[in-house]
DNA sequence: TTGACTTGGATAGTCGCACTCGCCAATATT
DNA sequence: AATATTGGCGAGTGCGACTATCCAAGTCAA
């Protein structure tokens, strides 16, 4: 296969495809010439991956990148798989944050502060700071709502991890953290709509 | 206050003050000369609005405009206060999209697919797309545990709704759901963390 | 074999977005 | 009066993700 039945292929244009040799998100072909390369297969399905991380999961180029050498190089530990995914969409704190709002309800919730990332904790205050500088006050109570419906979707993701393959462990811990955060996202949505409609809903239109 | 102190108030530039201005993000101040406004509290409150929904919700530009647009023009019904906040942050779909897969989904969670929001059961069958594109088969167990805890989400999002002034539950209602995703997000990174260390990660480090 | 087409590789250009800068005449302040 | 600040506005910047153009080398149909 060369680079432009690729580029149909994938609906993916010649140029952009070039761009993401140059940018190591995708292996070369195999060179017959100079001037000449075959692609196969493990592109087509490299190729759709790479759109779905910064399409769907709105990944950068070079998180995109990061993810893949992940995928690739697959860590001995399985607790580590997910740090890959976490650590591509979540930026570094500064040394400076003060992580104890987060890791007061990390302790009321049972989770571990000890064996949480820091960033993933910096990021949790950061929203919420986001949350009261605009002035909205959430409630405890609420929060522990919230906490209690993710981890029941954490404790979901993990259980249906499969356990024969480290290949695809990886895989499945990855993609099932990035991927599913927009379906999870479009399903608040659309339960707010319906209860939504259910409470206010009824009377008119 | 003018606005060299409130920029300092709230530690945005000057001349990012002065672009939201042009953009109509912040209402103008008082003019008391030809070259002189005076600013108040409410400038301070909007200008930490604006940050959040762009800094921690991540909204553009013209979507933190509609939303601002929208909180100052609360809508009749109630029902249509997500739409305001719904249509901020999913891009309206185009006329032929298959809407099919998502709807068998909200029949079988009974979420009465007519209710819901086409643009964003669009990009509920996007995000999905996204998945198996990346060849990542979610069972539907998964994702039916998954819609379980949506609907416990959205359950409170609806419930925490004030019901005394039409003011206060607009507010509650755009700034919920904008600015709880990333709290969300956050939360149920550190669940998986918490979860993957009790499940992988007790014998080693 | 020959002439039109394609390719890999590299460089440069584009586009949208969110700022950021510079300037100026008209005030304010001291 | 001297110095600093402001509103308003046009232009510039930096970044990220492409997109376009070239060219020499190679391929393919006739």
């Amino acid at each position: 296969m060369r680079i432009s039945q690729l580029a149909a292929a994938t609906e993916i244009p010649v140029a952009t495809i070039k761009y993401y040799l140059r940018e190591k998100l995708l292996h070369e072909g195999v060179l017959t010439s100079a001037t000449q390369a075959r692609y196969d297969d493990s592109h087509v399905r490299r190729l759709k991956l790479i759109r779905a991380l910064i399409g769907t999961a709105g990944l950068s180029i070079s998180a995109t990148r990061q993810v893949l050498l992940g995928l690739e190089n697959p860590p001995e530990s399985g607790h580590d798989l997910l740090g890959i995914a976490h650590h591509a969409v979540t930026r570094t704190a500064p040394d400076d944050v003060d992580l104890s709002p987060a890791q007061r309800l990390l302790d009321r919730w049972g989770w571990g502060a000890e064996t949480c990332d820091r960033d993933t904790q910096a990021a949790l205050v950061d929203a919420l700071h986001g949350l009261s500088d605009a002035g909205f006050d959430a409630p405890a109570a609420l929060l522990d709502r919230y906490a209690a419906a993710m981890r029941d979707i954490a404790a979901a993701d993990v259980e249906s991890v499969p356990t024969d393959s480290a290949e695809a462990a990886m895989r499945h811990v990855v993609l099932g953290t990035l991927l599913m955060e927009p379906v999870l996202l479009a399903m608040r949505r659309l339960a707010q709509q319906s209860a939504s409609f259910q409470r206010f809903g009824e009377a008119e239109s």
